[in-house]
DNA sequence: GTCTATAAGATGATAGAC
DNA sequence: GTCTATCATCTTATAGAC
């Protein structure tokens, strides 16, 4: 995969594919995502897009850092002083309370190519470091709450694998089944068990 | 979809059928399910399948109707006399804290089938449902505590969406990622959740 | 009930012109 | 870089014999 600068991960054409994929996983779902498919979205012919790769596994390879590179950036956030806050921050950024409709599609979408993880292994790698972050970056803020005397002293890698599972589970829940009302209970009984488990006045 | 005795929800043939769609299913993975592969797993022609079903569709609720039975029918528990074991044995049927051979392959072909809820209403219903008895059959495990005194005296809803969330993100982490330890770890914080968040003596 | 044969179409991928 | 045309293969589904 060429780049016409090196600060840029992507060239303007790959973008362009990247941005036709997308509208097509989001109009067809990855079942039924083809090469023909993002060639329409594209409004270029399949050829072309065998020219900037060279498999249709190749593309959804590419697809598929490009939509993490998306999703890291959605989660990133500027630590902040008070370790609460980031902690709530990075949970409404993953699981947003009320989800606008492109957090609902970007979502979709996460969850369509993470089903592809069950059998290719390359997805499996990504995913699996993506959660990784995730929950690095949880074990950070509650590690510094913990070393700033605002949290209690618990294991943070446990509460921090303990809050991912649940963030997944509802984001999950959220995309296979009509209960949305009990995906925002979650999401509330989220905050309570941090409450319960690291806030010192619990 | 006729049955040959009415207390029987699946006949011989449909039965195996349903086998070898399961086999299919495991040795190639959904995305490459087809009615070939079933009918080879079957060691029938296509055509005999097309005799029991009307198309792949059909075919395929009827499989997932059957996949959800199993399901159930292996987190189905008697009620034992302590809330305390009954909420811990279905926490262990549905997230075995070391899964054998048979269990990880049926949850596999769950999250598989899960991924189709995304786009298929049909599928979508029936994992709503099933969620549902899920949340309900834990809910009524807490009721009972707090009313035989055992818990203490939360909203077993609360409590029951929390831990279906975790369940839920944890099973779709051990099928979509290679962090089999942090999910055996998720598996025991949960248990030390529903200690501090239900028992008395938290 | 199950078979073989086949239809009708979609899919991933390539060749060769421009 | 992108196009049209094409290929081999696979897909779901049906017709008709047994």
């Amino acid at each position: 995969m060429a780049t016409d600068s090196p600060d840029e991960k992507w060239n303007t054409a790959e973008t362009e594919i990247m941005q036709a994929t997308y509208r097509a996983l989001l109009a067809h779902g990855y079942a039924d995502l083809s090469i023909s498919r993002i060639a329409d979205e594209l409004d270029k012919s399949k050829a072309a897009l065998y020219y900037h790769y060279d498999s249709k596994d190749d593309l959804l390879v590419a697809f598929l850092g490009f939509a993490v590179d998306r999703f890291e950036t959605t989660i990133s956030t500027e630590t902040g002083a008070d370790p609460n806050d980031d902690l709530e921050h990075v949970i409404e950024k993953l699981l947003p309370l009320r989800p606008d409709e492109e957090q609902r599609q970007l979502q979709e979408v996460m969850v369509g190519l993470r089903s592809q993880a069950m059998t290719n292994e390359a997805f499996r790698e990504q995913f699996t470091r993506l959660d990784e972050q995730i929950v690095i970056t949880t074990e950070e803020i509650i590690q510094r709450g913990i070393d700033d005397g605002v949290f209690r002293d618990v294991d943070p890698t446990r509460i921090a694998e303990h809050i991912q599972a649940t963030i997944n589970g509802t984001m999950y829940a959220r995309a296979t089944t009509n209960r949305e009302n009990a995906a925002a209970a979650t999401r509330v009984s989220l905050s309570s068990y941090i409450d319960s488990e690291l806030r010192r006045n619990a």
